[in-house]
DNA sequence: TTCCATTACGGGGCACGTAATAATT
DNA sequence: AATTATTACGTGCCCCGTAATGGAA
């Protein structure tokens, strides 16, 4: 059995069972391709792929365990590389993080700050994306870790981590009608357009069940990806916005005013979100203690671990 | 990387950095070994082993870290093969139990019993030895489980779970004073010399255990591996037994009378040790739930996942 | 002197690529 | 007809084994 056996094998699974693809996504042929499949399965002594004459069809029930073991393996093997480099390139290296537009502009910050203090050899990468997105790419292995409150649960390949939770505020132009309120209600913003998160992203589930559950169809006139393009819109006097309490600054915000509103939407919880069996360099323990103190290396080496590493069969 | 390299790595830790005995081990040449190594460490960018001169003396703190991972991806290449194999003979196999006497005497022999007419194709394979030797044979692989009580936490490679709790009982020859006494001391077991488990052995800690706690030091005059021959002893007359009350069977031992003693001697439990990361084909789930109905399937790996797979830096 | 790791070198296997073929949509 | 898996075949790499060399104990 060949390493190079498993790429093949996980890589067709990954396309979808189509040789052609996997043998073009690792520059090789297809004859290789089929050939080591078919070698590996007669060491084995198993058919991993249905045929039905010369297609790949379908994944047979030894299959999908070999593939779960194999990927196991492949990652195995990366982690081996990633922890000799750990002491080769001592605190040198690189940090991938996937995150939303809201952590990365405004719990980032602060963190990265102190992080690249520690750690000045080390390469920060940003990438941005929706937590769809972001969740993928940890999970493939382009991101070291994913930093969101949505939608991380679906990837059972992912572990996540809960870090903080946050509640969110309303904003509005000044001297606008509900800062007159004496109690901010769901029902008064409910009377003014709203402007708000995009659907996928921070939390915005939350906002419409809050007002789902009240019976209130408020108008949201524009979904936008981050807090600064609602807060543009809402200076502009296209209504009010909804958005995380932590994207207001009274400072830099002048031209606008913000209401708490913890009472009114059910809090949301920030996540980090590690793959599992994935080896981490100790800076990224570190990065993750420095952005949610409770979660200390020990405590993250246990969930890494928790169940879910398990083939099934 | 190989994982050939892989192998001649783990086995050099194994041989005490030795490649020569490694090179015999598995049949080959130390050049080869020398080379392949060295090709990995080139590879990795990481020395694995520290060199005086010619000579390999120790193990780099990266090369634990890489060891332990080769280790597990290394299992992982064998749980390929099995997992294959539970698929393609369906039903047949075979079942090798590390275990001491008392257990293959008189714990296995009903549920071994209930398991062959159950899996009639699954080939059984009884090994006897003291616990150590048999945390030895499952941690490498020759036993598929262990069932031991005794010292078999040690061994960090093991999950051990527990699977019932028993007692000990006093054996006496007939007619002896012992059987007079109202209830059985521990005051009063002391003033006749002793017949029990060897050291090692079936919870034989817990009776010294209990003495010392007394300030009794009972005379042991002989000490033995099993019951039986524990027994055999006792009925001519050398002294009092102390054995697993399993162990006493009324029907057959008409020579012998039985004293229960579980409120002098602490109660032992018996444990089931699998090798951690080890894939286990169906029939051997079925087999500790014939042995402990608590342990169902689900639990099981549940546990051998649990902490511990993790290869530390 | 002995043991042991490394270097040198040659043979053979096998992985991989190209080309041709066969089967499916 | 186009796409896609398999078979056929040749080449080059690299693993491994033998022999020789060099250090350590």
């Amino acid at each position: 059995m060949k390493l190079q056996q498993l790429r093949y094998l996980t890589e067709v699974a990954k396309q979808n069972l189509n040789l052609s693809q996997a043998a073009e996504a690792l520059h090789t042929s297809q004859p290789g391709i089929s050939k080591q499949i078919r070698l590996l399965e007669e060491e084995l002594g198993v058919e991993i792929f249905v045929r039905s004459g010369k297609r790949v069809t379908a994944i047979t029930a030894p299959g999908t365990a070999v593939i779960a073991i194999a990927k196991r393996m492949l990652q195995d093997a990366k982690n081996l590389k990633e922890v000799s480099q750990e002491f080769s390139s001592e605190g040198s290296g690189s940090l991938t993080i996937a995150t939303t537009h809201t952590q990365a502009r405004y719990a980032l910050p602060p963190v990265i700050k102190r992080f690249m203090a520690i750690y000045p050899k080390v390469r920060l990468n940003l990438h941005q994306g929706s937590p769809l997105q972001i969740a993928e790419q940890v999970s493939s292995g382009k991101a070291d870790l994913a930093i969101a409150t949505e939608a991380l649960d679906q990837f059972d390949t992912l572990v996540m981590l809960p870090c903080y939770q946050w509640n969110r505020c309303v904003i509005t132009p000044p001297k606008h009608p509900l800062l007159k309120e004496k109690k901010l209600t769901l029902e008064a913003i409910a009377q003014y357009p709203i402007i708000t998160y995009d659907f996928a992203f921070t939390g915005r589930s939350k906002i419409n069940q809050a007002f789902e559950k009240r019976g209130l169809k408020p108008h949201v006139a524009l979904d936008a990806i981050d807090a600064d393009v609602i807060k543009t819109y809402v200076e502009l006097g296209l209504g009010v916005g909804i958005i995380a309490y932590m994207a207001f600054d009274p400072l830099r915000d002048k031209h606008l005013r913000a209401l708490d509103a913890s009472h009114l939407f059910e809090s949301s919880t920030t996540r980090i979100g590690l793959k599992r069996g994935q080896f981490l360099r100790g800076y990224v323990y570190d990065f993750i203690e420095l952005f949610a103190p409770q979660l200390t290396r020990k405590g993250v080496e246990q969930a890494m671990l928790g169940a879910g590493t398990n083939y099934e069969l």
